[in-house]
DNA sequence: CGACCATTTGATATGGATCAAGCGATGTGG
DNA sequence: CCACATCGCTTGATCCATATCAAATGGTCG
């Protein structure tokens, strides 16, 4: 039951190609973002949206970055293939989370979509010079670029931790950002999560076991896992 | 030997406490940086210079990030403590770079002095109205928060690599930053790097002997590595 | 049903941590 | 000026967490 066929039938009907640069004047009175995020707003008027397809490419490493996205639907990962073959995954980007966050003339990882996913892709001149014009706006930007900043940061704390003190976190930080009550939907492989963290997907299927049988977690389905015990999560998490 | 005593006689004479907020008039003459960098030059006429002796701190984690830091000599590093009790280091900052980046509140880590060290601080808020009038400046600030986001992704990549691969990369990138030719003088101790690599002292150590025995690099003195061999260092850097 | 893929589980190997000792430079007091 | 304590670093021996290799299980789709 992989196939998301549903076309949304809110604000966002637009399929057109991210190539075209202008904003079409209609969308205004749409049901747009909150009037209380300029960005969120600016962004869905400047933007062209893009479906793709489970595991297609959205961008490649080393493609200019011109552009900047916005998760609408679906789960996206960027990553980066190491010199050994390895793969390590950047981050993973959920419904409402903006990526391609990169400063130099080229990304320096690539971007896959996980799920099915549709994203908005705006040119990056049209924001920076939109910002050169508006200080919320800029504000807004700046402070965005801060929290990949910190989240960032966050990661390197994670990968000198245990396997089980990351998997913890792992479960902790997706449980913020994509569960209903206590249960947490996965839209990514145990292979993503892996090289995610910096570990084999053995390891990582193990301690998910340990930590099932230490009744913190349940997993009833392998892409389900439902928090039973966060306060031993976070003992583990640190 | 916590004092701060020394009066620097250059163009930066003012020991004002942070706490000031605007900038003397009677700055502009002096030999600031070059108009090239209007935001290096903007944050010398708003900083105040201040001398840290060697492991003094200069924040600490969980205080106000009103400040932003620029090393002028010397060296920083940044860290955190762990709850287990280690620490990981954030970043090496040695002079011309610029640190206390934080867009929380709150610092997310703390700072010390590495060597002792001058350092110009900023108060944050006249850098950040500045900005908003000056698009000059905000791109810099911009680009200067984008590359440290790209430098803080490198240590990602750095830390799911092996020993050899993690003190081959910090070489090289301690090469760029802080040599005379191949000779790389190491203001940190072995402990600092082995808490900024999430390796162990020893490990270190070990790693640095075996680079030696294979002619890939020198180590005439403890806190000085020559490079003898950096194609080979490359390819253990991947 | 059968093939395929993702995941789990098991057995073994290994890189780096840990524990412990030795070494060399620096500084201090006698 | 030397004996000695101290500190940072290196070297050695052993242990352990996670990787690696291998096989079994289970869910999905044609």
């Amino acid at each position: 039951m992989l196939t998301q066929t549903a076309i949304r039938t809110d604000a966002f009907r637009r399929f057109v190609p991210p190539t075209r640069n202008s904003a079409p004047a209609a969308s205004h009175a749409l049901a747009g973002p909150r009037e209380r995020e300029p960005l969120a707003h600016s962004m869905h008027l400047m933007g062209a949206i893009m479906s793709y397809p489970r595991n297609a490419e959205i961008f490649g490493e080393n493609e200019p970055a011109d552009y900047l996205y916005k998760v609408i639907s679906g789960s996206v990962r960027t990553y980066k293939i190491l010199n050994d073959g390895r793969r390590q995954i950047g981050g993973f980007y959920l419904s409402g989370d903006i990526f391609g966050l990169q400063f130099g003339e080229e990304h320096s990882f690539s971007a896959e979509a996980i799920t099915d996913a549709k994203v908005l892709v705006i040119k990056r001149s049209a924001l920076t010079a939109l910002a050169g014009r508006n200080a919320v706006i800029a504000r807004e930007l700046f402070a965005l670029t801060g929290r990949e900043l910190r989240r960032v940061q966050d990661r390197i704390l994670l990968l000198v931790k245990s396997a089980q003190e990351r998997v913890a976190s792992f479960l902790l930080e997706m449980a913020d950002r994509a569960s209903t009550g206590n249960v947490v939907e996965l839209p990514m492989s145990r292979q993503d999560i892996a090289d995610y963290l910096g570990l084999t997907i053995e390891t990582v299927s193990r301690t998910l076991t340990c930590l099932e049988s230490t009744a913190a977690i349940e997993v009833p389905t392998s892409r389900r896992i439902v928090l039973r015990n966060r306060s031993a999560l976070n003992r583990l998490n640190g």
